[in-house]
DNA sequence: GTTTAATTCAAACATACGTTTGAATCACAG
DNA sequence: CTGTGATTCAAACGTATGTTTGAATTAAAC
C-alpha cells in the first residue's frame, strides 16, 4: 500500500466520518462524500467494497481505543484499592466526551456519529452492538461492587440513564448552546464531565423506591 | 371530507408514524408506506401534499397534546403550594412515557419517534423543534423555583441530562430488555418512572462541583 | 526504458426515490 | 338516472442513489 492510497483512504474516511456525524448515514450519499473529500466516485468502491462496509471501518478504527481507554481506567480505579464511584463514571463518561478535545483528529465528529447511532434501531446499529457488549458487562459489575446497597435491577437502569445522558451530549450538546445564548458551552468538556458525573453519582446513590415494596 | 377519505389519511398517519419510528425518517420510502397502508402511492402525495407535509402533521396531531398536559400538570404541581421536585419531574417526563399505555392508538411508536428526533441533526428537528420551546422554559423556571440554591447554568446542564435520559429509554428502550434477559422490562411505565425520577431528582438536588472555584 | 501493479477517472449501470398526471372509480345530491 | 366533486389508481416523470466497468494515469521494480 503505497502513501498515494493511503491519502485518498484516510481522506473518504474522516470525510464520510464527518458527514455521518453532521447529516446522518442514510441521507450522506457517496456523491458527496467522494466530492468533499476531492476523490472520485468510485473510490470508495475501491478501498472498502461498499458504502457499509466504509461505516464499519470507520467505526473500526475509533472502538476499540476508546473502549481499552475505559477498561484501562477502570482497572486503575479498582487497583486503587477504593474504587469510589466518581472515578469508576468518569472511567465510562470520560473517553468518549474527551473525543471533543482532538478536533484535528476528528474525534468530535466520531463523538456524534457515535451518540446518534444509540437511536439508530436500523441495521447500522446492529452492526456495532457487539462492541459494547463487554464495557457494559464490566461496568456492571464494577458499580455492583461500589453500589453493594442497590438491587441489580435498579443499578441497570442508572447505567442506561448514565448512557443516555451521555449519547444525548454527544448528539445535541451543540443545541443546548444556542438555546442557553451561550451560557451553557458544550465545549467546556471537564466542566461538562464534572457537571455529569455530579449528576450521575447523586442518582446511583439514593434510596430506591422502584423496587422496596 | 368524507369518512372514506379519514380512513385513508388516518391509517397513512399511522403507518408512517410505526415505520418512520422503525427505520426513520430518510429511510422509510412512500412506496413502503403506501404499501403497508393499503394505499396507492399516490395518496400521500393527494392527502398532504408532500413527505415532509405528512411528517409535520404526524408531530402536530401528537405534541400539542402532550405539551399541554405537560403544562397542566406543572400548573397542579405548583397549585399544592409546595413544589416538591419530584412532582415537577413527574410532570415533565410522565406525559411521554406513558405513551407506552396506549399502544392502540400508537402512542408507543410516536415515543420511538420522538426519541430518535432529539438525535437527528437534519432539516427533520428544526420542523418541530419549536414546538418544545415554551415547555423547556417553563420547567426551567420551575426547576430554579423549588431548588433555588443551584446556580442557573448547572439546573441547565441537569434538565439536559434528564432530557437524554428519557430519550434514550424512549428510542433505546427495547433493547435494554434483551440485553439484560428480560430483567428490565421497558414496559412496566410506572416502575421505570419512579426509577427515573429518583435518578434524577437525586442528580438535581446534590451540591455542585461544577461552578464553585 | 520497459514492465507491472496499483490507483484514478469518466461514463454508464440498474434501481429506488418523491412527485405529477390524467383517466377511472366512487359517493352522493339533484 | 344523471351529474358533480372527491378519491383512487396505474403509469410515467425527472432525479438521485450505490455499484460496476474498462480505459487512462501514476508509481515503483527490473
Amino acid at each position: 500500500m503505497s502513501t498515494a492510497t493511503q491519502g485518498t483512504r484516510d481522506r473518504l474516511l474522516d470525510t464520510a466520518e464527518r458527514l455521518f456525524a453532521k447529516r446522518g448515514v442514510d441521507a450522506t450519499s457517496l456523491r458527496h462524500i467522494t466530492t468533499e473529500a476531492d476523490a472520485n466516485l468510485a473510490s470508495v468502491n475501491y478501498h472498502f467494497g461498499s458504502k457499509e462496509e466504509l461505516f464499519r471501518q470507520i467505526f473500526a478504527r475509533r472502538i476499540g481505543p476508546i473502549n481499552r481507554e475505559r477498561l484501562d481506567l477502570l482497572e486503575a480505579c479498582e487497583a486503587q484499592g477504593d474504587p469510589a464511584l466518581e472515578c469508576v463514571l468518569e472511567a465510562f463518561l470520560g473517553p468518549t466526551l474527551r473525543l471533543r478535545l482532538a478536533p484535528d483528529h476528528g474525534g468530535e465528529h466520531f463523538m456524534c456519529l457515535m451518540g446518534r447511532l444509540y437511536s439508530e434501531p436500523s441495521e447500522w446499529k446492529m452492526l456495532i452492538m457487539d462492541e459494547f457488549r463487554e464495557v457494559f458487562q464490566r461496568f456492571g459489575t464494577a458499580l455492583q461492587k461500589a453500589l453493594p446497597e442497590i438491587a441489580p435491577e435498579t443499578l441497570t437502569w442508572r447505567l442506561f440513564f448514565t448512557i443516555g445522558s451521555m449519547a444525548h451530549l454527544m448528539t445535541a450538546g451543540d443545541l443546548l448552546k444556542t438555546f442557553t445564548q451561550g451560557h451553557c458551552d458544550p465545549s467546556d468538556v471537564e466542566g461538562i464531565l464534572r457537571h455529569l458525573v455530579d449528576f450521575c453519582a447523586a442518582g446511583f446513590r439514593t434510596a430506591s423506591r422502584g423496587e422496596t415494596p
